[in-house]
DNA sequence: TTGCAACATGAAGTGCACTTGAGGTCAAGG
DNA sequence: CCTTGACCTCAAGTGCACTTCATGTTGCAA
């Protein structure tokens, strides 16, 4: 039962796309060997790989940040259980940050909307340094001198 | 003191690029008169207009959603802390719920930690159904037919 | 009046994470 | 054997949210 999987396979075991898992392969996130025919045979192993890829993405990370992670893993032998559970422990961190800071900017907002003031300096909300983050997205120009003088009227 | 804005100005007080400004016109989101020579003129409502858009997308909307809230707001009056409120109470919910999905995803992933398996059907997070829009993505293949022998090895 | 930073436009480029398309090959059932 | 669906590669396209570039104009201060 070592049967080896075709990529159409890993597709519809995985719920991701053949385009996708070529793309994964060619990104180095994922390996395969050749039929004799030229055609992909992946080991399945590759399914608890494409797990994790996925759950890391929902956490926020980018395909590179998870091509480092993975890069963690040991080559040669089929990575443990303690080897995933290593991995995924530092996804619980960055969630509880996520979290916090969703958090943070919620309470604001809500002090906001009971002010109706929208005025991003008192509340804070204007002040990405500890939220930029939080959506995985990074608008650097944010960080521009001083957001201060929207409090007219 | 009604003196208008230039696109420099809106700028450097709103810590918003002139090109991602120019975007924004162009987008429709915001709006300008022009100088004799051509030049933007913004009022300083914008201001507030741009903090609306910039808050909304940390809160994971899509300039298209932007669009679609601020086009609720009255046309020709310059919108009211009513107006703006009525706006922003939408995003608590949506922060709500993001907050709950990212729980989820932590909570589950913590027992997927405790017993090592990583096994999405077991913990539920290969499951997107509910936490698919957690960070505004969409994969929909994810939602292909059995993620369910993942469990080998 | 002149000089130059700030402004204008439109087209093209960027980064991420893929998908789509064209054109051809492989493998298993009938 | 033949057909057909699954597979292959490589290039180009997609969507979002902008930025960059080339080229030319405006407006304010000295």
């Amino acid at each position: 039962m070592t049967e080896r999987l075709s990529i159409g396979e890993v597709a519809s075991r995985s719920g991701v796309a053949t385009s996708a898992l070529r793309f994964y392969e060619h990104e180095q996130l994922i390996s395969s060997t050749r039929s004799s025919g030229g055609q992909r045979r992946f080991d399945r192993d590759v399914l608890r790989r494409i797990a994790f890829i996925r759950v890391a993405q929902r956490v926020g990370l980018t395909l590179d940040e998870i091509r480092t992670a993975l890069s963690t893993l040991p080559n040669g032998r089929t990575p443990t259980t303690a080897d995933w559970g290593r991995l995924s422990r530092a996804w619980r961190g960055r969630l509880d940050e996520q979290i916090e800071l969703l958090g943070h900017l919620r309470d604001d907002l809500t002090s906001c909307i009971g002010c109706g003031c929208l005025s991003f300096k008192a509340c804070r909300l204007y002040n990405p340094d500890d939220a930029a983050a939080a959506l995985g997205d990074g608008p650097r120009y944010l960080l521009g001198d001083r957001p201060d003088d929207i409090r007219d009227r």
